[in-house]
DNA sequence: AACGGCATCTTTTTT
DNA sequence: AGATGCCGTT
């Protein structure tokens, strides 16, 4: 007991003591999030001892997941019913496993990715752009709406197709079996409306919930987790409304800021101490996020005392910039910094081009997280779709992808063809050749092409027979059929697929190694709900955007592209608190040092462009000469100022705070001491 | 069936 | 500019 509350603080302490009721924990960057959570598992399980296998804490990531996990079984003792922990998406899974039969579907369904959505988008419809019709159909799916609550609300006449195609895509992924990411919530939810008693059952098995960065939950995710509070509401939610930055994926900063008003009694806990950053780099985050107007408010403490001030490299355009950093980075790295503990952020990732290039030239090495996702590439895809296909012979898409991968000389003629055949008789096409005879398909395709086919389909059969006797020898006897690793030959990257393919290969048998008992499709369905590994350890320093560092830190940070335009990003539908909140994000991931760079123009969109330095160097405290004290000193006893928030007032007092001035300023008969920085003078 | 040329698009990204 | 996707040619 005494050693849970061993390292947290006050705030922190009370925040895992109430165990009853709705609990909100705002927490602040760097104000020990994770341990706060994981103390608070703890406390449940091992000091009012309820049993571990009655919380459920969801998170967004399963990189969150995990280290949740693990440091809440270090601090449990009896794991025999471990807590679940796990994503949103998780828990939709294991939730539909058991319960989709109540909507007369089978639980052997296969999770689809966005890409496979968009193929089937792609195949319903022909005019309008599939990425609008899959973020509608996305949006529909998160207000509940169904195809035709859609067409009804629809006013255009596009919309009106959308609303078809939204209706014929729901009718193959019931066809198929399948289940799109947001269904994983949606059915959750809908099967919980829909049985009172379910709803109340489950209610009673998760006595305690906890949800991580609750900022970014959506509308659909605060209705289920209202579902799953039926039997009681010992909901503890942690967050932060000032890294809401997902706003345009549909997570609702509503959800946080009013959560008092959707759980009433909620006991609010501030965690405000920051363990992370110098008090320079949280001084500036502090005062540009101060001035957003929705928001609940807290202030960033600093407990690691005084550091070195923000810098700011001023460049002409980008090749200077990429210079000037470069240079930078080589001095840290000359004076013995670690390259790991150093990393470069901007807004759009098509900025980390130019600075590659510096980098380059130096000779530091870097690594560029983000980029393209390990299983979004082609030949893990390849591979993907052949266990697909092996796993269920109807489904098509991955029939075609696979067909001619190696070339076997199966072009589009041919398969269309073929489809063509399939749909009259409404089969599969690996159905329809299956039953075709041989001297039928001649008919079709030319011979060679209908023995090939035919082989083909009793490879995929052969395999298919494998892979249910012994998961273990499936992925060698997968590769010996088809030769695989063929697909790539003779093309420049062959070598870096080839390794990516061995990757998987080896990530399949981990697999098998650890849950033997478990056939492909459950394979299938772990791997759509994973995002990319963490990047193995290395002696590089790190380039990634804003989005991607969100719960990461670093000892030095640089920040570049900080101009109007692209930090804020002005465009449609961008939103300037959102844009802040991204500025403050990428400040608080600063532990020692944190450089702001800008260029007055920059190569983009295939032009020149001239750019006007960010907005937020004035709101962060940084206008020009704001940090040279001697400018400050030009302040004296009865000044007009003005404050940004508290309006206008005169100086009565003038004193030092560490390198700064502090003005005890009198605004309207009430007196505050106010850094010199934060005023202008009038 | 495969290749090459033309048009189009261009914020952030997890599950 | 550069990547991607579609279409027409060989």
């Amino acid at each position: 007991m005494e050693k849970i509350f061993e390292k947290l603080n006050e705030s922190q302490s009370q925040a895992v003591k109430q165990s009853e009721g709705p609990v909100l924990i705002l927490a602040g960057a760097g104000s020990g999030k994770t341990t706060t959570i994981v103390s608070r598992l703890a406390y449940l399980v091992e000091v009012l001892g309820i049993p571990a296998s009655n919380t459920l804490t969801l998170t967004f990531t399963n990189k969150a997941a995990k280290e949740m996990r693990e440091r809440a079984l270090d601090m449990i003792k009896d794991i025999s019913y471990p807590p679940l922990l796990c994503t949103f998406h998780k828990f939709g899974l294991l939730f539909l496993k058991f319960n989709i039969h109540l909507l007369n579907r089978q639980n052997n369904f296969v999770v689809i990715d966005t890409d496979d959505k968009k193929r089937i988008i792609k195949k319903i419809n022909s005019e309008i752009p599939t990425p609008l019709i899959a973020s509608e159909i996305s949006r529909y799916k998160n207000s509940l709406l169904t195809p035709d609550d859609a067409y009804k609300q629809a006013e255009l006449f596009n919309y009106q197709q959308i609303a078809k195609v939204y209706e014929e895509y729901e009718a193959y992924l019931r066809e198929n079996n399948l289940v799109d990411f947001d269904d994983l919530i949606a059915l959750t939810y809908k099967l919980l409306d829909e049985n009172p008693k379910l709803a109340e059952t489950t209610s009673q098995k998760y006595q305690y919930i906890m949800i991580d960065e609750y900022q970014d939950t959506n509308e659909l995710q605060l209705k289920l987790l209202q579902k799953l509070c039926t039997s009681h509401n010992n909901l503890c939610v942690v967050g932060d409304d000032d890294q809401s930055i997902y706003g345009w994926r549909g997570a609702h900063i509503r959800n946080i800021i009013e959560f008092d008003q959707d759980f009433k009694g909620t006991s609010t806990f501030k965690l405000e101490n920051n363990y992370r950053s110098k008090e320079p780099i949280l001084k500036v985050a502090n005062a540009l996020i101060e001035h957003n107007r929705s928001r609940l408010g807290k202030k960033l403490i600093a407990t690691r005392g005084a550091g070195e001030d923000v810098s700011i490299i001023n460049s002409h355009d980008e090749n200077e910039e990429s210079r000037k950093i470069a240079q930078k980075i080589k001095k840290l790295l000359d004076s013995g910094v670690r390259a790991n503990d150093i990393a470069i952020l901007y807004r759009v990732n098509v900025l980390s081009r130019s600075i590659e290039e510096g980098l380059n030239r130096t000779g530091i090495a870097y690594k560029l997280v983000g980029g393209l996702r390990f299983y979004d590439r082609a030949e893990i895809k390849d591979l993907i779709s052949y266990i697909r296909i092996i796993t269920n012979f109807h489904d098509d898409f991955s029939f075609k992808r696979v067909v001619n991968k190696p070339k076997r000389g199966l072009g589009k003629a041919s398969i269309e063809k073929i489809e063509l055949a399939a749909h009259a008789s409404s089969s599969s096409i690996y159905e329809y050749i299956k039953k075709t005879s041989l001297a039928d398909l001649e008919t079709l395709v030319r011979k060679k092409n209908a023995s090939t086919l035919k082989t083909f389909i009793k490879d995929i059969e052969k395999v298919s027979k494998v892979a249910t006797e012994s998961t273990y020898n499936f992925i060698d006897v997968l590769e010996e059929t088809f030769h695989l690793k063929n697909i790539y030959a003779g093309m420049q990257d062959e070598a870096e697929r080839i390794l990516n393919m061995d990757e998987f290969y080896g990530l399949f048998r981990d697999f098998v190694k650890k849950s033997p008992e478990s056939g492909l499709d459950e394979f299938l369905n772990e791997l759509t709900l994973q995002s990319e590994q963490d990047q193995v350890e290395g002696e590089s320093i790190y380039m990634m955007s804003i989005h991607a560092s969100k719960g990461l830190e670093f000892e030095h940070i640089f920040i570049i592209g900080l101009e109007e335009g692209f930090l804020p990003l002005i465009g449609d539908g961008s939103d300037l608190e959102e844009e802040r909140r991204l500025g403050y994000v990428s400040f608080t991931r600063a532990k020692e040092t944190l450089t702001l760079s800008h260029a007055g123009s920059r190569f983009y969109k295939g032009r020149r462009s001239d750019l006007q330095k960010s907005r937020f160097f004035n709101e962060a405290g940084l206008c020009e000469g704001s940090l040279k004290v001697e400018k400050n000193t030009a302040f004296k006893k009865g000044d007009l100022v003005r404050h940004k928030i508290f309006g206008t007032g005169r100086v009565t007092g003038i004193s030092k705070s560490g390198r700064e001035f502090k003005l005890n300023i009198n605004f309207a008969g009430t007196k505050r001491d106010i850094l010199a920085s934060f005023v202008e003078r009038l």
